[in-house]
DNA sequence: GTCTATATAAGGATAGAC
DNA sequence: GTCTATCCTTATATAGAC
């Protein structure tokens, strides 16, 4: 892995665990183990660097997803599956803190890959959802008008983001957990109707 | 008001929209209008100030959620209120914005606030929920066995601090209202049921 | 491409005068 | 109680040598 790789990768691993505010150049070069006129060479600074690191991390999560979402089985146990990934609850999301990051929500060019990853995930769950009613998983079309796909999603992935918060506030992963558990139980709860 | 009552206001403020490692002593004394002297006579830095300034957002957040919970109307209806209360999603949750903090976390000070608002507050939702369920709100024991309050509760909880995320991500307050709703249309739907 | 030197500002606080 | 002076460290780069 060449400086500039080594450079990318320290910097998601402290955007993640630190934020932007929190993250200094010093800091990125003594991860990477790559010298100040390394950093400066390759990247303009830390904006630039920040920038590609985010979209990384952005790409990998949306990647992660999709391959949950066009696996077999019925739309909720996909999404099931989705929000059940191996994660370390105690980390966060590497995309989701960065928005309680003032100088990224700030900037246009850094929120940009932010905005789209959650109104990706958002559309996304809700085309799963929308596949699910109309196969009839929530029952026949009378029963079924109780679920809107666009809301629900956007409930499912809020859930996820604020277990992450729950877990950290608590110091332990169970509240991501059952915070989880327990929309996918209301959800299970609409399917059990039908 | 003092320059102390000033000092713990203007770091509520700027822990609420900068967080804790975005706020420097000299930001807290120019919004306060106090000097270098007057703060470090009153408090003995940065922390103490911000240990306080949590205090008394956790305390308010708290309070303003218990006035809804003891209000009358049905479980549901009680917990809705909450969800739906008059806030500005962008700016986030005063509270739920410093589980991102570094520094936050892992001082154990800093931290105790923020976990006991989040456990107290999942706690409470339990309470009405379970409330609700002895009552019969939602359908006859059969029935009502699905619904989990300590689960539900969680799940509940999260979806607000999530929902800021998403707002936060947009740039824009829709987001925090549909996952809200996505939420409480889920939790109807198994009033409807019974 | 990488290293070292240098530079300006800000972070976070202490000391002592008033 | 508040002000000003001072201090050391870190943040974030730029410049130029190698």
């Amino acid at each position: 892995m060449d400086s500039a790789e080594r450079l990318i990768e320290s910097t998601r691993q402290l955007l993640w665990s630190r934020g932007y505010v929190g993250t200094s150049p010093k800091a990125i070069q003594q991860l990477s183990g790559a010298g100040q006129g390394s950093m400066y060479h390759h990247f303009s600074g830390k904006k630039e660097l920040a920038l590609v690191a985010i979209e990384r991390s952005a790409a990998a999560l949306c990647e992660r997803a999709e391959s949950q979402f066009t696996a077999p089985g019925t739309a909720v146990e996909r999404i099931a599956k989705f929000l059940r990934l191996e994660r370390d609850a105690l980390k966060g999301c590497p995309i989701g803190r960065l928005t309680q990051d003032p100088d990224v929500i700030a900037d246009a060019e850094l929120r940009a890959p932010v905005e789209q990853t959650f109104s990706w995930l958002r559309r996304r769950i809700a085309e799963v959802l929308a596949e699910g009613v109309q196969r009839g998983e929530f029952g026949p079309p009378a029963n079924a008008r109780r679920l809107d796909p666009a809301s629900t999603a956007s409930a499912l992935v809020a859930t996820m983001q604020g277990g992450y918060v729950l877990a950290r506030a608590a110091n332990a992963p169970e509240p991501f957990t059952e915070a989880v558990e327990g929309i996918l139980g209301l959800l299970v709860a609409l399917v059990a109707d039908s």
